[in-house]
DNA sequence: ACATGATCATGC
DNA sequence: GCATGATCATGT
C-alpha cells in the first residue's frame, strides 16, 4: 500500500484528514486506496493500520521513526466495541533486553513513542465483517501528567526486572497500564538477553503494550 | 468472557 | 533479526 496523498504539513491538516474519514467503513477506505478488503485479518493483522497510514499520508514505512516524522506524531488504530471499549491492547515498541543499565524513562523509546499519538478508533467487533467496520472520530493525544506517571511507574518496574535478569519472570500481569508480552513471529524466535547472574542468554523478544484500561481512559477523557 | 501468550505479513 | 503494522486463539 502506497501513500495516496502528500504528507500532512501540520497537525491540523492531519487531524482534518482523519476527521474526514470518520463514519466511513473499511470498504470505502479500501476503495479510496485502490486495494481490496481481506475476508478476515488472520493473515493481515496490520491491514487496517496500514490502510490508514496510506490514506493519511504517512511515509515512514518500517523505519524506526514516528509515522509523521516532521510532526512527531505516531498513528495508532484502536479496535473498539459498540460501547466504545478497546478490544485489544496496543503495541508500543520492543522492550530492550540488553544494555539496560542506566536507561531512564526520560530517554525511553516508550516515552518518545507516546509523546504524541493520533488515535483512530475503529468499530471492529469480530462479528462485524472487516469491510463493514467503521472509522471513529480521531483523537490527537499527549499523556497527561497523571498518565505519564502511570506509564513511568510501569516502565520502571518492568525495566528493573529486566535489569535484574528477570526477563523470564515477567508476565503480562505485571504493570498497571502497560505490560510486556511476546513480540515475535513465533515462540521459537530468540534474541539476546541477560540472565539471573548477568550472563548472556537467549530469550523470546518482548514488546511493551498498553493495557485496555489505559486506552479506555484516553478515549473517555475525550468524550464530549 | 476475557487476558495472556502466540502469531501473521512485509521490508530491509 | 528487527523494525513496522497489529489481531488471533487458547487457556483459565
Amino acid at each position: 500500500m502506497q501513500p495516496i496523498v502528500n504528507e500532512p504539513q501540520s497537525e491540523q491538516e492531519l487531524l482534518d484528514r482523519a476527521v474526514n474519514l470518520a463514519g466511513l467503513n473499511l470498504a470505502q477506505l479500501a476503495d479510496m486506496a485502490g486495494v481490496s478488503v481481506p475476508c478476515n485479518l488472520q493473515k493481515e493483522k496490520g491491514w487496517a493500520g496500514q490502510l490508514l497510514e496510506c490514506l493519511l499520508g504517512a511515509y515512514a514505512g518500517s523505519k524506526p521513526v514516528p509515522d509523521f516524522e516532521h510532526l512527531n506524531i505516531e498513528l495508532k488504530t484502536l479496535p473498539i466495541s459498540r460501547q466504545g471499549s478497546p478490544l485489544e491492547t496496543t503495541y508500543v515498541c520492543v522492550a530492550p533486553l540488553t544494555n539496560v543499565a542506566g536507561l531512564t524513562w526520560q530517554d525511553s523509546v516508550v516515552k518518545k513513542k507516546l509523546s504524541r499519538v493520533l488515535w483512530i478508533p475503529i468499530l471492529a467487533e469480530r462479528t462485524i465483517p472487516v469491510a463493514e467496520r467503521i472509522i471513529g472520530y480521531p483523537l490527537l493525544w499527549s499523556p497527561s501528567a497523571q498518565e505519564e506517571q502511570a506509564l513511568q511507574a510501569d516502565w520502571e518496574e518492568l525495566m528493573e526486572m529486566i535489569a535484574l535478569g528477570q526477563i523470564e519472570q515477567i508476565t503480562a500481569k505485571h504493570g498497571e497500564v502497560m505490560q510486556i508480552r511476546p513480540k515475535a513471529a513465533n515462540a521459537s524466535i530468540r534474541t539476546a538477553a541477560v540472565g539471573h547472574h548477568g550472563q548472556p542468554i537467549e530469550a523470546l523478544p518482548r514488546g511493551f503494550y498498553l493495557k485496555k484500561n489505559f486506552t479506555q481512559t484516553i478515549l473517555r477523557n475525550s468524550t464530549v
